[in-house]
DNA sequence: AAACTCGGAGAACAGTTGTTAACTGCATGG
DNA sequence: CCATGCAGTTAACAACTGTTCTCCGAGTTT
């Protein structure tokens, strides 16, 4: 709060949001490609043309949107994370799972079409929003790889190593969160309030990196592996 | 080859399939919910009308694209499932996750339009794309589980827990597939021949369930996990 | 060989799209 | 206090969309 800015570019700043609240809200139900730029400004409440005055084009408007999902949510991160680097290893592993999967819930739960939109655009058809999104994960991943880093497990581990580790807990994160979204939509055909727990337990086996042990004794396992599909090779070289 | 199927409907499917390959090479730029008909057709090389003859609308065309994309996979891989059953245990688990990537490498280099079609509709625009995907994808988690169930290491697993480890290794394929896509178009910046290797390699380490061991001895890992991320609680639920 | 089927073409429709141009009114800076 | 800048509006444009009706001609059946 330097100088408090205009009213002018207050107002400005007021019906960009209208745009980016609208087209998020549209994009609940259909992908950014096929979004029309009147349909957003219908829905914003502003005429057409008042859409350039912001965004050269839909995809410029989706960039927007991913810094909006992505980019505070990661300069939050930035923030919080040199500040508990130190608490590391004050609980055991499996509380901190835990913890972690509860956030990740609870991101979703408060930010649903944020995570929707991150999700489906991930993929998606717009070159531009793809490039954007899979910036600001390599953000994320290269700070989670810093975070790694300062742990004292890390010892002796490449740099290489860590960067990889990173980007699959960046990738689960994703995955659990677009998991969450579509089990998570109470009075869903066939997902009832269970699933959402369903999802969680399933994403914290997995941080875990270990299946849950067989009701037997503590055994080492050698889990099975989809073997079989080799034999597919024809099939896939073939056709 | 019970009894040749008559000029009329060959030509018949003919034009379809025609329709439905003009649609899979629009789609490797743009997505579904943005696909015109009259697009369509005008790359299929018939009038717009003919559409109706084959498909209600494009909802309904990309679900016979998901079958066409994952059905025949599906009937190939519930043929050859059995047939390799028994073979289990020949070679160490090292081997068998090499060729597996591999297989999934090879599927993509030869079917790239129909994985990228997949991953970007799987969580796209259209609700009917997305149940058809989900409903294949159970299917063949349901056969991985019924492999998995078949070799001996299995013994003493509850059901669940086979079908949920089954599903993360259908769901690592998708995204594994989806990583090649993305690194492996050949000319593309930054990533070189090697981006498909190291994509690979990724995926070897995360099959293995255990990241590579670091330089030191045998010692036993206990992993860092992003435990700072617990410390974006407030920033989660409020705003 | 005649009657019928039916996949595809052609023309036309009302509606919507992105984009441009010229305008209006108000906050701003001198 | 007045002149400038600029966010937003109105009107209009050509282009394109999905859909319907009508018709044609070749394959199929009897």
């Amino acid at each position: 709060m330097s100088h408090t800015l205009g009213v002018r570019q207050a107002q400005k700043q007021k019906t960009r949001q209208a745009l980016l609240d609208a087209a998020l809200r549209l994009l609940e139900e259909q992908s950014l490609s096929s979004l029309g730029l009147r349909e957003v400004t219908r829905a914003a409440g502003v005429a057409p043309t008042a859409f350039y005055r912001h965004f050269r084009d839909m995809a410029d408007l989706g960039v927007a949107l991913v810094e909006e999902a992505l980019g505070s949510l990661h300069t939050a991160l930035t923030a919080l994370l040199s500040a508990t680097g130190d608490r590391a290893g004050e609980d055991d592993g499996e509380e901190r799972i835990a913890a972690t999967v509860e956030l990740i819930a609870a991101y979703v739960r408060t930010h649903p079409a944020h995570v929707r939109f991150i999700a489906r655009e991930q993929h998606g058809g717009v070159q531009a929003v793809r490039a954007a999104i899979g910036g600001q994960l390599a953000l994320f991943t290269q700070e989670v790889k810093d975070q790694f880093a300062r742990e004292p497990e890390a010892a002796g581990w490449a740099e290489d190593d860590l960067l990889m580790l990173a980007g699959m807990y960046v990738d689960h994160t994703v995955m659990t969160a677009s998991a969450l979204l579509e089990g998570g939509a109470a009075g869903e055909a066939g997902a009832g309030p269970g699933a959402a727990e369903r999802v969680a337990a399933r994403s914290r086996r997995q941080l875990r990196r270990q299946p849950r042990p067989p009701p037997l004794a503590g055994r080492t396992l050698t889990p099975p592996h989809p073997d079989p599909l080799r034999a597919l090779d024809s099939y896939v070289r073939g056709n």
